[in-house]
DNA sequence: CTCGAAAATGAACATTGTTCAAGAAGAATC
DNA sequence: GATTCTTCTTGAACAATGTTCATTTTCGAG
C-alpha cells in the first residue's frame, strides 16, 4: 500500500470532476452573473448528482468561494506579469492590467467583491490575504518613486491608490450607473494615475 | 364625490402601512445586510400578510429598490448640506460627508451598489439618475477651482474623483479585506483629496 | 343598508439550497 | 477471485423563501 504519492484512479477522477465543476460554475458566473448560479444547473451540466457537488464543496458558498479564489489567483498572476523595470511604467501597467482583467471578467470580479457569506460566517482568511497581496503590488514601485517617504506612509498610499483605481474601474464598468464612458476609461485611468503621482511630487522624469 | 384632494381614511392607512413596511425593510437591511431580508419577516414585523407586501411593491425587488431609492435621497440630502462657500472646503466636505454616510449606513449603501435585479430586468432609470446626480455634486466646486479647464474635462474629472473616493471608502469600510485601517480612513481620505488636487495644479491658497 | 370596487389574506405553488439513507464503486485483504 | 471495508454517488425528501390567486374582508358611494 502506497500511502503518499500514488495517484489512484479514484483520486484522478475526483480531481477531474472537481475541475469540471469549477469550470462550469465559473462559466455560469462569468456569463450570467453570480445570482444566476444554481446547484442544479451545475450538477446537470456536469452530468452528476446534486449530492456530488455538496460532497466536493461542502455547500454552495464553498463552490462560489473556490471560483473566487481562482479569480484572485488569475488576477494576481496578471498583475505580477507587469514589467517591473521602470516604476512609473509599472504603476500604469498595474492599473491597466487591472482594468483589462476587470473588463474581460467583470462578473467574476464582482463575484469576488460582492459575494456575502450565508448567515454571519466569516470571510475566508486565505482569500482575504490573497486580495491584500494583490493590492500590495503597487507598493514596490511606489517605494522606488518615493524613496524619502516613511515606508508606512507609502504602504498606506499604495493601498489608497489601489482602492481608488478599483473604485474608478468598478463603477466605470458598471453598465448601469456609468460613471465614466467606457471608451475613455483607459486613458482617463492613466490620467488619474499621473495626476495623483504629480500630487505626490513625482514628475514624469523622476525615474530611478 | 371628491376626486382630487380628499385623503380618504383608506389612503391614509395605505400610506401609513407602506411607510411602515419600508421602515422595517430598511432596518433589516441596515442591521443584517440585504441577504437577510425576507418577505415573511417583513410581513410578520408589520403584522400583515405576505400578499400585502406584494400588493404594495409588486415584487421583492420593488421593496428593495424603494429602500435603495430613499438611501440615495438621504445621501444626496447629506451631500447637498455641505457648505458651498469655499470650493476646496466643499470638496473635502463632500468626501467627508460621503464617508460619514457610508460608515453610518454601510449596509444600506452596499444594498444600493450591490443589488442585482432578478433575471435581466433593467436597473431603474430614476435611481440611476439620482446616483449620477449625487456624483455630479463634485462638479461645481471643481469648476471653480479649475476655471481654465475644458468643462467637459472637469465633468469627467469630478466623476473620476468621486469614483475614486467611493472606492477608497467602500473598500476601506469593508471589515473583511480592510484596505485601510478605519481610524485612519478619515484623515487619509482628506490627504487623498489634497494630493489629487495638488496633482491638478490646485494649491491650498488657490481659493476664489 | 346595500352594493361594488378595492384591499387583505394565507394556502398553495415554484424555485432552490441542503440533508441523508441506501446503494454503487473501488481498494484492501486473504 | 471472493470477501470485506471504505468511500463515493445518488436522488428522493426536506427546508427556506419568493410568488400567485381565489376567497374573504373592508369600506366608501349611492
Amino acid at each position: 500500500m502506497n500511502i503518499v504519492q500514488e495517484e489512484s484512479r479514484r483520486d484522478r477522477k475526483k480531481l477531474q470532476r472537481r475541475t469540471l465543476l469549477i469550470e462550469i460554475a465559473r462559466r455560469f458566473i462569468a456569463t450570467k452573473g453570480l445570482r444566476s448560479l444554481k446547484v442544479r444547473d451545475v450538477a446537470d451540466a456536469a452530468k452528476c448528482s446534486i449530492g456530488s457537488v455538496y460532497n466536493e464543496f461542502g455547500d454552495f458558498d464553498g463552490l462560489i468561494l473556490t471560483v473566487n479564489r481562482e479569480t484572485v489567483e488569475a488576477l494576481t498572476t496578471r498583475l505580477k506579469a507587469v514589467p517591473a523595470d521602470d516604476p512609473l511604467r509599472q504603476l500604469h501597467g498595474l492599473a491597466d492590467a487591472y482594468l483589462g482583467f476587470a473588463s474581460e471578467h467583470a462578473n467574476l470580479l464582482r463575484s469576488l467583491f460582492e459575494h456575502r457569506m450565508e448567515d454571519d460566517r466569516p470571510f475566508p482568511e486565505d482569500i482575504l490575504a490573497m486580495v491584500m497581496d494583490a493590492f500590495a503590488l503597487m507598493h514596490a514601485p511606489l517605494v522606488r518613486l518615493l524613496p524619502d517617504r516613511d515606508p508606512n506612509d507609502v504602504a498606506l498610499l499604495s493601498r489608497m491608490m489601489f482602492s481608488a483605481v478599483h473604485g474608478i474601474i468598478s463603477l466605470g464598468l458598471e453598465e448601469r450607473m456609468v460613471a465614466v464612458p467606457p471608451e475613455m476609461l483607459r486613458e482617463r485611468l492613466a490620467q488619474f494615475v499621473d495626476t495623483h503621482l504629480a500630487g505626490l511630487g513625482v514628475s514624469r522624469g523622476d525615474q530611478v
